[in-house]
DNA sequence: ATATTGTACAACCATATGGTTGTACATAAA
DNA sequence: TTTATGTACAACCATATGGTTGTACAATAT
């Protein structure tokens, strides 16, 4: 799930598919990149489910997904706890196994 | 900053580093890996200001870094504000030029 | 003085990542 | 029906990433 946000494009995807469902290809319009890279940004964020998609026709609108991201501010604030004192057991906040 | 925090052993170390101040071989002695890997995780984390290091006699010591995980979190409120209505612009909130 | 410990750094390697082009196919428009 | 659009996916490529080993050197112990 960082990873997905680790980078500036997929950030910004991100970003835009918060306020309302885009298209791939609307979202793909404005890089500088191919179609298909674009394709695989929004893989990265679905396979960390940050977004999801629901097709529509011939058009595949992408969605963002408000308790991933939760889930990040939960672990950060975490850190903050564990900073001001209070030791939570980051771990056993969010189940960090095996979900890198 | 986000990359920094996209991998669990970084995680893990700037958890342990919060807390309290950590040599670099003291935090490599908890790992499966070289020394070298853990001196390498530390320096991504330096670089991207989420530790900084201090010389003491011949150790290094890791120390946590509190403000930048304020930014990251930042950010993250920002997306949230973003799903609720209230547009705010990112960029401006972090300064996203060529921070990434 | 010599050995040990803690760190720095370079060279190297395998795999992941971020990008490309090309092909295929379903849906919508002409 | 033919054409254009939107998507999926594979193959490929360069560079980044996460790891290794080896060498070097300063600070502490013996």
């Amino acid at each position: 799930m960082f990873r997905a946000l680790a980078d500036a494009t997929r950030r910004n995807i991100f970003e835009r598919v918060i306020q309302d469902g885009l298209s791939v290809s609307t979202l793909a319009h404005d890089y500088e990149m191919s179609f298909a890279a674009v394709q695989k940004h929004v893989s990265v964020l679905e396979r960390a489910a940050l977004v999801t998609k629901e097709r529509h026709g011939r058009e595949q609108i992408v969605h963002g997904s408000l308790s991933t991201l939760r889930q990040a501010s939960a672990l950060l604030e975490a850190f903050e706890e564990i900073w001001i004192g209070r030791a939570t057991r980051i771990a056993e906040i969010l189940g960090e196994k095996g979900s890198e």
